[in-house]
DNA sequence: CAACTTACTTACTAATTAGTCAGTCCTTGC
DNA sequence: GCAAGGACTGACTAATTAGTAAGTAAGTTG
């Protein structure tokens, strides 16, 4: 019962495309309503502000992530397929949809966007990075990835890579995504798979 | 003669603060104008309109970093100290002024920009590239980075990891920019600087 | 049947947006 | 002394913005 409404998911589906491809300051409640064929006041009635429409997409962005990664967090699964999966994540979707993550879609807006925005955010980053951190010193215990310094560090620099490819690949279209995920698994010491 | 006027640097450096802090969406002639005690027309005199003043901007700073990096370009300098000229400089940026690079504050508003912005972005971004990329490949051939695969990929891989950085530090602060910086450092086998 | 709730629409507001245009003051050259 | 141009101002416009308030049609529940 209280089924969420088709409405609310298709303003939610519309918000996290529009949001993750214009960034916070480069979409309106119009942009939403329009193709949907609803009025403006429709989106209003299922998400009072801006700021909770952009909320809820991360919260939503944070929740599909979680689904993700919880069976590696509490111990099960291999860390180079958690991260390739991870990088194929990222690759698609900036390639196909050409979607930043909400993370980096946020930062320019950044200082002018509310409190509760960057809260989830930031929570949206931690849990991103708790994770990877994981990935990287798994892998480094197993013997499977090579690196050296803390995997906090290491997990920091490969979410930052992967973010910036994104921001690289907007000017020099896709292959800079693929340059940049390919230098992380050499770096690594993983074999290049067969993309590149 | 004809010295560019004190109020067209003004307005200038205004919106490279402003452009670079809350993205192109994110600021408006008024917010130009009013500091400065000038109007809203004024800033229209001199830049006719939005796109100009951002081009302008970015011009700008590919001209600041053109006069940065000519000299190595044309064969002289240390890579090492190329790279951690870079490093300190962006950290300088990201830290101090809060600021990103031009590429990353018009990255998420790409897909809503005037094509001459794109293009002078792009033009920017090219020539960052090609000097990271001679850096990387002086500096493994004098035996002072270590890496593997093409100068070109590792290339793109620290500056997009920089970009990134400066992303994640605004939502987790300057240590993020720090730790990734250092891993940065770590994986070409340079000594640990001072910082950190 | 009546009271209520859900999911909207119509119609609006107040503010802000980039951009325009005619006029004005000041300097420089002749 | 006067014309020309540079550097603005004042007063606008048309569009768009997030957000609101009141009303309504279709259920749902007691």
């Amino acid at each position: 019962m209280t089924a969420p409404t088709d409405t609310r998911e298709k303003i939610l589906a519309s918000a996290d495309r529009l949001l993750r491809s214009y960034g916070f300051n480069g979409f309106s409640y119009q942009d939403i309503a329009r193709p949907l064929g609803i009025r403006n006041a429709a989106v209003h009635y299922h998400f009072s502000t801006k700021a909770d429409l952009a909320v809820a997409v991360i919260e939503n962005y944070r929740q599909l992530l979680h689904k993700r990664t919880a069976a590696f967090m509490a111990g099960h699964g291999d860390p180079v397929e958690q991260l390739e999966g991870f990088i194929a994540f990222s690759t698609a979707e900036c390639c196909t949809e050409s979607t930043m993550c909400p993370v980096g879609a946020l930062a320019s807006d950044f200082y002018s966007l509310p409190e509760d925005i960057r809260v989830a955010g930031q929570r949206l980053l931690d849990e991103l990075l708790a994770w990877m951190t994981r990935v990287c010193a798994v892998g480094r215990e197993q013997g499977r990835m090579r690196f050296e310094g803390e995997p906090t560090a290491k997990a920091e620099q490969i979410v930052a890579a992967l973010q910036g490819a994104r921001q690289l690949a907007r000017f020099r279209g896709a292959p800079a995504m693929q340059a940049v995920a390919t230098q992380i698994r050499r770096d690594l010491g993983l074999g290049p798979r067969r993309d590149e």
